[in-house]
DNA sequence: CTTAGATTTCAGTCTTTCCTGAAATTAACG
DNA sequence: CGTTAATTTCAGGAAAGACTGAAATCTAAG
C-alpha cells in the first residue's frame, strides 16, 4: 500500500486552479490536474491511486498519463516486488518549461514553418496572388527562420549561462551598443 | 463596393491552415481565419466580406472580431463617406508576435503566479502541507517571478536592440564567460 | 423623430472534445 | 499454460465550445 499523497487544501487549491488553466494551457481538465497531483508529490504514484485523489475514472487516468507522457513531462517508475506502473513527473521548474516551449513550438510552430516554405516555393508559378501578399508570406517565413534559429541556439546554451545572461536582464543590452 | 479580396488558391491555403492550427492556438477556427485574412488583406475589409469569403454567418464574425480586438491583433478604420466599420489587422510580424506572448502571458502566467503568491502566504499558517511540497511550490514561485521579471525587462528593450541581440545568436554567451 | 443600414446579442443547434465503464488486452507468477 | 492483477481500448454518453439566424439594438442621415 502506497501513501497517496494527502490532499491538504493547499494542494487541493493547486489542483483545482490547474484544472481551471486547463483550458487556457490547451490541455483537457484531467491532464492538468493529474499533472498538478504529480507534479507536487514527493513520491510517484500509481494510476489508481491519481483516480481516486481526484474522482475520475481510472481509464482516463490511463489516457491523460499518456498524454503527459507524450509531452514528456511525465515517466514511468517501478518498485521492486511490485508490478504497477509508477508515475513521476519533471520536478525541476526549468526543465518543466523549456520541454513544454519545445513541444509548444513543435506543435504551434513549426507546421506553419513548413506551409511558408510550401508557399514560398508554389509562388514562383503563382501567377494570382498579388506580389504584395507574397511579400508578405515571405516576410513572416523570413521571421519565423530567424527566430526559430535563434530559438534553437539559446536552447541548446548550458543552463548556467543562460541563467547568468537572464539576470543581466537589460545590461545585456550594453553589449551590443 | 470593395475589392474583397481575391481567393487565390495559396491565400485559401493559408486560410485552411490557420483554421487546422487555430485549435492547437487556443483559439476557434473562425477566429484564426478570419485573422489570417485580415493579416493578408493589403486592405481593411468590412465584416460582410468576411462572412463572404469565408463562408460563415455574420454573427459569426462580428464575435470573432471582437475577440481579435481583445488579443489587440485587429482595429477598426473607417472610410469617408460610408458608415460600416473597416477591420485591418496589425502587418508587422514581430508586433504579431510579441502582442501574442503579451496576451498568453496575462492569460497562461499572470494567474498561476497570483495563485503562487496566494499560497505563498497561506503556507504560514498551513501545517497540513508537507515542507517539501510548500518548498516546491515556493521554487515554482521565485522561478516565475524571475522569468517574467526578464521578460517584461527583454519586452522593454528597443527593437533595434533586440535584433542586434538576436542576431548575435550564442555568441552573446561570451559575455558572461 | 423616423427610417434604414449596420452591428450586436442570444437562444437554440450543431460539433467537437472529454469522460466513463465495460470489455479486451497485456504481463507476471505459479 | 492458466490465473489473476494491471492496464488499455473503445463505444456511447455528457459536457463544453462554436456557429447560426432571427430579433434587438445602435447610429447616422434625412
Amino acid at each position: 500500500m502506497t501513501t497517496p499523497l494527502k490532499m491538504t487544501p493547499t494542494i487541493q487549491r493547486c489542483v483545482l486552479h490547474w484544472g481551471e488553466m486547463a483550458g487556457r494551457w490547451g490541455i483537457s481538465r484531467s491532464v492538468a490536474q493529474i499533472h498538478a497531483v504529480l507534479f507536487l508529490s514527493p513520491e510517484p504514484l500509481i494510476a489508481d491511486d491519481i483516480a481516486g485523489l481526484l474522482g475520475i475514472a481510472r481509464s482516463n487516468v490511463s489516457v491523460s498519463l499518456k498524454e503527459l507522457q507524450t509531452w514528456d513531462l511525465v515517466s514511468i517508475t517501478h518498485v521492486l516486488g511490485d508490478r504497477r506502473d509508477y508515475f513521476q513527473a519533471r520536478k525541476d521548474i526549468w526543465d518543466v518549461l523549456t520541454t513544454i516551449m519545445d513541444q509548444r513550438k513543435r506543435r504551434e510552430i513549426d507546421p506553419t514553418l513548413q506551409l511558408l516554405r510550401d508557399c514560398a516555393v508554389d509562388a514562383k508559378r503563382d501567377h494570382e496572388t498579388p506580389e504584395q501578399i507574397k511579400e508578405r508570406l515571405a516576410t513572416m517565413l523570413e521571421f519565423l527562420e530567424e527566430m526559430t534559429g535563434w530559438y534553437d541556439q539559446v536552447r541548446n546554451m548550458p543552463r548556467p549561462t543562460l541563467l547568468k545572461l537572464m539576470r543581466m536582464g537589460n545590461r545585456v543590452a550594453k553589449v551590443v551598443s
